[in-house]
Formats: C-alpha cells, sequence, structure tokens
RNA sequence: GUCCCCAUCGUCUAGUCAGGUCCAGGACACCGGCCUUUCACGCCGGCAACACCGGUUCAAAUCCGGUUGGGGACGCCA
C-alpha cells in the first residue's frame, strides 16, 4: 500500500502515514562494537550502511559500545574504533553510550523474567554443560541445552538455593507449535520453529547479564526502529525476537548483511589476518577516507546500474537495504603479492579518487602525508601555493595513495632523496659520459636566458645531438637525476616544477651519483 | 551432528521478485593496441561466468524440487 501523506507542504509530502493512526516515525540506527580489538573492515562496512541508511531517511544513528565483557574491553580498543569512525568521516547523532552504563535497566529487566516465570534458575555447573556438549558432539547429536532445570521441582529448587549454589538466568522459551519469525530487509522472511530453539543464557552466574538481553533492552530504550547487522547474527535475533515478546515491545526493522570472507572463504579476523584487516591499516597506508568508504559500500551492495563512484550525497541517495546483497563477499587479499597490498580494487577506487578529485580537496589530504614525512614547508600554503598546487596535479596520475607523495614524489619536495637503483642501472650506469654532458647541460641552463618548456628541450637535444645518442638518453639520465625515478611525468614539465637552481644543482652533482661510496683515497 | 543462510567471469557485481529484449552487461585484475623522451593517465580491443540434475513452460540465469558446494550459528563472548 503506498504511503498516504497526510501533511502537504509545497507540494511534497513531508510526513507520512503508513496505517490508519500511526504515523511513521524517525528512523534511528545504531552501531554497537564491542571494543575488543580495532575497528575492522568488517565492522567499518555494518557501521557505513547504518550511516548511510540514517542518514538517507533523515534519521538518527547512534554509537554505543557494548563493553559488557569487562574482561576483554579495554580503552585502546574504544579509542580505536572511535578513531576510525572518525577517519572514515562516519558521524553519530547519540553517544558514544556505554552499555555499562545501563546495567541496571538490564538487571531490572532480567528480574522481571523471574517475578514473571519467563525465565528460570540454572544451576547446571559449567563442567556438566561443558561434558554435555562434548558428548554431543561426539555423538553427532543435538548440542542444545536440554532443559535439565527448567523442570526443577519446587523442592529441588529449594534446596539447591539453600545451599547458596551459583546458577544463571536461563530464557524459558515457550513450548509452542509452529514458527517465529519477521521479515528481513535482505533475505525475506525468516522464520524458525520454536522447538529449535533452546533455553538460552541472559545472566550470568555473577550476576551480570548477557549480550543478547542487555542488546534488546537498549535497542528498545534508544527507540531503535532498524537493526543493520551481520548474518552472523541470524540465530541471536531469533532469540532476541522471544525477548522483544517477553518485554512487550515492538519489534524493529531487521536487515542482515552478507559476511566479508577472505579468499579461503573463511570469515575475517585480526587473529589470522592481522593489520590488513583493520582500518588503521588503510589510514596508515595512504589511503583518502571517503575512497575506502567507496570500497566498502561495494563489498555487498550495488545500486542496481553500472555506477561504482559515488560522491557522499550521491552515496546516500542511491542507497537502500533493499539492494544489500545475500550472498557473502571475498574480500581479495592474497598474501605476499608483490604488486598489491591489499584488495586491488580498493588500490582502484583510492587511485581514481587520488587522480580525479578537485586538486583543492586532495591538496590537505597531500599536506598531512608530507608533515607526517617532515617535508611540508608553509610555504605552500602562501606564497607557494599555486606551485604546491599545480607540482601534485602534475604527478599524481603515477600515484596509487597519498604515500607515494613523500615517497616517489619525494624529489620535488626535498633534496634528500634516493636513486631508485633500478633507475641508475638503466638510465646512467648504461651511459657513463652523462657525467660530462649533464653538468656540461646543466652550466648551459645556468646561462640561458629564458628557462621555458621549449628552450629547456631544444637545448637538452641539441646536447644529445652533440653527444651523438638520441635524445631520450639524455632526457631519461635527466629524469633519474633529478627525481631519482625510473619514470615520471613530461620531462620538461618537471624542469619548470623544480626550478632552474634546484635543476642546475643537481646535474651538475651527476658524477656523485656514479660514486656514492667511494672511499676517499690516501 | 542439528538449525539457518547463500550459489552469475579470478574478484566486486547487473540481470532473478513481475520467464522472452541475455549465445548474459559493467568494474577491477590480466593480455594486446594507440598515444609517448620514460612510466602512468586516457582511449580502443581481447580473455573470462549463469555449480549440477530433474521438473514447469512455446520459452528458464530468472519459477519449482533435489544434489553438490560454501558460509554462519549452536558460549556464563559480543
Amino acid at each position: 500500500m503506498p504511503a498516504r501523506p497526510i501533511v502537504k507542504e509545497t507540494g511534497r509530502p513531508k510526513y507520512y502515514q503508513t496505517h490508519p493512526g500511526i504515523i511513521m516515525q524517525e528512523t534511528r540506527l545504531r552501531f554497537p562494537p564491542s571494543p575488543t580489538g580495532y575497528l575492522h573492515i568488517g565492522g567499518a562496512r555494518t557501521a557505513l550502511y547504518n550511516w548511510l541508511y540514517a542518514r538517507k531517511t533523515g534519521g538518527k544513528l547512534i554509537l554505543r559500545i557494548e563493553d559488557t565483557d569487562v574482561d576483554r574491553s579495554t580503552r585502546e580498543s574504544i579509542d580505536g574504533i572511535i578513531d576510525g569512525l572518525t577517519w572514515l568521516g562516519i558521524d553519530w547523532d547519540e553517544g558514544p553510550y556505554f552499555q555499562t552504563e545501563f546495567s541496571d535497566d538490564h538487571r531490572s529487566a532480567a528480574a522481571r523474567f523471574l517475578a514473571d516465570g519467563a525465565a528460570y534458575k540454572c544451576f547446571c555447573s559449567k563442567e556438566d554443560l561443558e561434558a554435555k556438549r562434548e558428548a554431543a558432539l561426539a555423538a553427532k547429536g543435538d548440542v542444545r541445552y536440554d532443559g535439565t532445570c527448567r523442570t526443577l521441582s519446587r523442592e529441588d529448587l529449594a534446596a539447591k538455593e539453600r545451599a547458596g549454589l551459583p546458577y544463571v538466568l536461563r530464557f524459558k522459551t515457550p513450548h509452542r507449535e509452529g514458527t517465529i519469525g519477521y521479515d528481513d530487509k535482505v533475505l525475506g522472511r525468516i522464520e524458525s520453529n520454536y522447538r529449535e530453539i533452546d533455553d538460552f543464557v541472559v545472566v550470568r552466574s555473577n550476576g551480570a547479564p548477557l549480550y543478547l538481553l542487555c542488546n534488546v533492552v537498549d535497542d528498545i530504550r534508544d527507540r531503535i526502529t532498524h537493526v543493520v547487522r551481520g548474518q552472523d547474527h541470524m540465530t541471536n535475533t531469533i532469540k532476541q525476537l522471544l525477548l522483544y515478546e517477553a518485554l512487550g515491545a515492538p519489534i524493529p526493522v531487521f536487515a542482515h548483511m552478507p559476511l566479508t570472507l577472505d579468499t579461503k572463504k573463511a570469515k575475517i579476523s585480526k587473529r589470522s589476518h592481522g593489520e590488513i584487516v583493520a582500518v588503521q591499516f588503510y589510514r596508515d597506508h595512504g589511503f583518502i577516507p571517503w575512497a575506502f568508504n567507496n570500497f566498502l559500500v561495494l563489498l555487498g551492495w550495488s545500486p542496481g546500474d553500472d555506477r561504482e563512484f559515488f560522491s557522499r550525497e550521491e552515496l546516500i541517495e542511491a542507497f537502500s537495504l533493499e539492494r544489500i546483497n545475500k550472498s557473502a563477499s571475498i574480500f581479495n587479499y592474497r598474501k605476499g603479492d608483490p604488486k598489491f597490498f591489499t584488495d586491488p580494487k580498493a588500490i582502484a577506487i583510492n587511485e581514481h579518487y587520488l587522480r580525479t578529485m578537485p586538486i583543492e580537496e586532495l591538496a590537505p589530504l597531500v599536506k598531512e602525508e608530507l608533515t607526517t614525512a617532515g617535508l611540508w614547508d608553509n610555504a605552500y600554503d602562501a606564497d607557494r601555493h599555486s606551485w604546491f598546487l599545480a607540482t601534485i596535479e602534475l604527478i599524481r596520475s603515477r600515484f596509487h595513495t597519498l604515500k607515494d607523495f613523500s615517497s616517489l614524489g619525494r624529489a620535488y619536495f626535498s633534496d634528500d632523496f634516493q636513486i631508485d637503483e633500478k633507475a641508475f642501472r638503466k638510465n646512467l650506469a648504461a651511459t657513463p659520459d652523462l657525467q660530462l654532458w649533464l653538468p656540461e647541460l646543466a652550466r648551459e641552463y645556468q646561462a640561458m636566458p629564458d628557462f621555458s618548456l621549449a628552450e629547456t628541450e631544444r637545448l637538452a637535444r641539441a646536447a644529445a645531438e652533440r653527444a651523438g645518442v638520441k635524445p631520450g638518453i639524455v632526457i631519461n639520465a635527466m629524469r633519474t637525476v633529478l627525481t631519482g625515478q625510473l619514470a615520471g611525468p613530461s620531462m620538461f614539465d618537471i624542469l619548470l616544477a623544480l626550478g632552474r637552481e634546484t635543476v642546475v644543482k643537481r646535474m651538475q652533482a651527476t658524477p656523485e651519483l656514479y660514486h656514492p661510496f667511494q672511499p676517499q683515497q690516501p
């Protein structure tokens, strides 16, 4: 049924009535990381999808740190997650809330369950449970909880309580016929038989409520309308449906995103993949934040047409829960690949932004990189600003990441740069006479009245002719002497970018390159 | 083992809900060409997939069933 507008404003409905008497409310989504590691690309993608949907619908994104497992939660991890989100540009409207600050809510919900008979005390020891599970596994049978304590007699219960035995609280899954289910925005109708759901633990023996319960209580309190999370939560969702019911709360919209696997189809994790799956890795390796978001969003979602690059506004406009894929995608990282240090598509998308984004937007990112590398000069923001922008423009098409500005592009910003060994062998070592020709050409450059594109090229070609070699010999040698590289922009553009003084100085020093480590003669 | 989810080029994917316009489109990667003082960029071209079997239908990548394969969950983790 199409939404029926109840308030009209300049031809555009602002509020909608989806059912009689019910006005569609603001969407509220959340990103609830557990601070037990860094922000990895799976978590970042979850955050991104939630953020996109919140922004698209004009709703709110809530950041909630799920730190109920105090033993494993760390301050560094919380900082890492927040830094990661900030770097990506994923902002939130409320929070960060900390789950531990709401333990009263969780405990009172648990107490209410016990009072209502929706949960019961279970005295089974960890050892017994573990033994049963192993036995079941060995017999290839059912590993779910068998309900031993659900049917404890009044006398047994009283006796165990008197004895002061530790107990956990288990949710009493209704013994009903039929199924329970929900309409997943990605997967469609999902149903599960009641008899498949065992009595799960909601409160630890030390009195601390567990994830399944806390998560639902928090979502209800935070008035969450849409839960967008990984498919690994699907069985949790079924159990949480029961919790919503027991708490008398309406269930939110669920959307289960496909997982991201490695090339061997295993779930990506810090343990097995290391830094390569950490968001921080991409920041440290010179990725453009938005480019990385653009890569992430395509891992499990597509707009339905051939577009692959989106501005922030375009992506928010194009995004929808329904177009999220059902099947898992693979993070195509092959360890030890000499050419691609991460998924080639991620690099390709970064390159695209690097060479097409407005130079004024790229400049601050390059500034940051040069600053980190100790190559920044404040003049680049002042009287040399137009030079700075022109130089970035000149060199960026050959670069892959922001790091390249301080490595491959170092010679443009500093006299302290390395000569690439391969470049030396090919462009210099093969023709030792360049030690004479280049300084000579440098003297001509020094003396010429007009240090221009056309004139510098004319003199270089004349020098080659004089020496009886092809122009490329001289030109490529100059490239290596001036930039340390084998390849680069058009040579005479480089000359002008570097400036006459630097060009002359470096070319005159050519012979030194041939004898870098020659010991002093006595 | 039980339950759940998934299945199109090497990878990300479009097409599947409303079967024909798909001997399957795009991107990345790879290969070739053009451009060129180098290397890129750019442009042009190429390689490459509907997991399998059966059914429904005039017609199936698309609907149905099964098989196989992959993944997830089965914690006093989140």
